[in-house]
RNA sequence: CGGGCUGUGGCGCAGUUUGGUAGCGCGCUGCGUUCGGGACGCAGAGGUCGCAGGUUCAAAUCCUGUCAGCCCGACCA
């Protein structure tokens, strides 16, 4: 339920006669005139016949996703480019109610709005050392040339969250704070995809953080992480904040928080009987059980041209190998700029600790003893690269097939310990559905699911960097301010939500999350006018009982009147029609589960207000 | 950024193979009949066929280029 204010004046007659007089909810009597109560949305009523709306019978052709075609053919948004939306009266209410809901979480979390400039000067980000990304895909900003110089068009805010806080804050007196705002970021997204949830222009809610000292930064991430299942909950969606990095270097903290959906482009581990769970970049997996050792000599078989796994098993088919059985191996670099190889079984995905790379054609070129295509474990000492060996190799030493270290030569029955040996082992494969738990062994499972929201604790990182971002101690000393740094998709929420509460007729907005509380059709209004004037009457009560309301007032078909009712997805649809009024009734559908009810014409705005 | 496909009234599409001057459904406007789950009749409005060149007596149709969009992959703060 709404939580109405209901300071509004009983002594406003609705009719649908034009008037002069705005105060009273004339033909142009939108939700607009009518103010807001703080917070929430402007309550009133919205005529259909007043409103920017046009419903599509059918799918548009562009769209991807049921949540998304919904979106587009309930009248929500409109795309104007690929990854551009523009969003029309009702999809805006559905994000302010959602960015209603962010902002009182945030404010109850103790946190301030601001509101950054989405401009910032391109120095700020030479500053933090961020614009040498801008050219590669791992941070694709937007920038303009203006008379001032070059601008970044935002696709985040560090820097200039760092700048204005390093602008106000002096003393340790003024710590702890953290400053959210609400506004739109740019990303020259490759490929924008399911509607809103992956576009090029997105709202964002991001929250900063500033801190005395890295275990009061932790505190402050604690409060927002808190902030944020807040919210997740209130919105009604089930999250699962995730380890995004193995922490295995510098020791950040961060976590994604992953809504399971049909439209995710990421999946997580999740293990349902201890709840450990983790991305798939940062996942563990317990080692496999140990496994007999058959002995077997080493033998080098020619392999021309065959440098795939796929090439190899087929060069090697007279040997009916299974892929298990084969070792992938890939040269990285480590964290601390070492060179390696992983190696891996032949059926699984390598998965490359945090600030691993993996070595480029021409840097395995360079480098004697790694050779692309046929490289192997065996032997590597002797070139100065270091060994990693995932698990599983060490729970079935042997024999393994890999590489020959020379162009066109693999090599069978290596044994781990006798013809190669690890400098270091662990988990080193992506995890896949069904490997054991890290914590608990129990199997895991992965989840399709959408990223909806990403918080780090980002340390001196920032405030190192930018100049003037620190305050005076007790003791009067400089000291740098400890940042972190929370970031949720508004408008990429709206499309998870959409995608989440639907059906074949239509969308099901969850309570508070609705455009309007209540939808109210009139069947043959215009033929009988009692039933115009008793629609009229339950509009004035109910927007006097703090309802907002989307009145169907058109001369439209019954068809086309429920149709629409169901496409556009209000929670509760009222009915005022020539046979409830001859018994004085109004009916009442629930949109989600079809349940239909009457009520009393004359208490029915009581009758919901108190239900 | 690689590979594939598609651009024709507001929306969804046919027409392109075999060049002959644009059509269907929905929507829209007017009038009338209807009216409790996307009604019907009659009369209308609306398109330089993405754009630019070229071939031809003639181009939505053939050729070249270009732009945009979609799908698969790569990538993803």
């Amino acid at each position: 339920m709404p939580t109405p204010t209901k300071q509004r004046s009983r002594s406003r007659p609705s009719t649908a006669e034009p008037t002069t007089d705005l105060g009273t909810t004339s033909r142009w009597g939108g939700a607009h005139l009518r103010g807001r109560d703080g917070r929430g949305l402007a309550w009133g009523t919205m005529r259909m016949s007043q409103l920017l709306l046009k419903t599509l019978r059918d799918d548009p052709s562009d769209t991807d996703s049921a949540g998304y075609a919904l979106l587009v053919r309930a009248g929500y948004v409109r795309r104007l480019a690929a990854g551009v939306y523009t969003f029309l009266p009702l999809g805006l209410r559905v994000l302010q109610q959602v960015s209603g809901i962010v902002r009182t979480e945030l404010d109850r979390a103790g946190m301030q709005e601001v509101l950054l400039p989405a401009l910032s000067p391109i120095e700020l980000w030479h500053a933090s050392g961020r614009s040498a990304r801008f050219g590669t895909d791992a941070m694709p900003a937007l920038t303009v040339d203006g008379r001032g110089g070059t601008f970044v068009l935002g696709p985040t805010h560090e820097e200039v969250a760092t700048v204005t806080v390093a602008q106000e804050v002096e003393s340790y007196r003024q710590l702890p704070v953290t400053i959210y705002q609400i506004q739109t970021k740019f990303r020259d997204e490759a490929r924008p995809r399911y509607g809103l949830v992956r576009t090029r222009e997105l709202i964002m809610c991001d929250a900063y953080s500033f801190d005395a000292d890295a275990s009061a930064m932790a505190e402050s991430y604690d409060r927002a992480v808190a902030a944020y299942r807040a919210i997740f909950e209130r919105v009604g969606l089930e999250v699962t904040p995730v380890v995004a990095q193995s922490g295995a270097i510098g020791g950040e903290v961060n976590h994604e928080f992953m809504v399971p959906s049909p439209i995710g482009e990421d999946h997580f581990a999740r293990c349902s009987s201890c709840g450990y769970s983790a991305n798939t970049e940062a996942a563990l997996r317990r080692a496999p059980a140990a496994q007999e050792a058959v002995m077997a000599e080493v033998v080098e078989v020619a392999t021309p041209g065959a440098a795939s796994m796929d090439e190899v098993l087929t060069a090697l088919g007279h040997l009916d190998i299974p892929l298990s059985h084969m070792l992938k191996t890939i040269a990285v670099r480590t964290a601390e700029g070492a060179v390696a190889v992983i190696s891996v079984p032949g059926d699984r995905e390598v998965r490359l600790p945090h600030e691993w790379d993996l070595l480029s054609d021409e840097e395995v070129a360079a480098h004697p003893g790694l050779v692309k295509g046929s490289m192997g474990p065996q032997g590597m000492a002797a070139h100065g690269v270091r060994v990693v060996v995932d698990d599983a190799v060490v729970a079935r030493p042997g024999p393994w097939v890999a590489g020959g270290n020379t162009e066109g030569v693999h090599v069978t029955g290596l044994h781990l310990g006798r013809d190669f040996f690890a400098d270091e082992t662990g988990s080193f494969v992506e995890v896949v559905t069904g490997d054991g738990c890290p914590t608990c062994g129990q199997p895991l499972e992965l989840v399709r699911s959408v990223e909806a929201a990403h918080t780090f604790q980002l340390g001196l990182q920032y405030t190192s960097k930018m100049s003037g971002a620190t305050y005076l101690d007790e003791a009067g000393v400089e000291q740098q301010l400890w940042m972190g740094c929370y970031g949720i998709g508004v408008s990429r929420l709206l499309g998870v939500l959409a995608e989440a509460h639907h059906d074949d007729q239509g969308l099901c907005w969850p309570e508070g999350i609705a455009p309007y509380d209540l939808h109210l059709v009139t069947l043959g209004a215009n033929r009988n006018p009692a039933i115009a004037e008793a629609a009229e009457q339950l509009v004035a009560d109910l927007e006097a009982a703090g309802f907002s309301v989307l009145y169907d007032d058109r001369d439209a078909s019954p068809g086309v009147k429920f149709a629409d009712a169901d496409l556009l997805g209000i929670p509760r649809r009222l009915l005022v029609g020539g046979k409830g009024l001859e018994r004085g009734i109004v009916e009442l559908k629930d949109r989600r589960t079809g349940d239909e009810r009457e009520l009393e014409l004359t208490h029915a705005a009581q009758l919901l207000g108190s239900s």
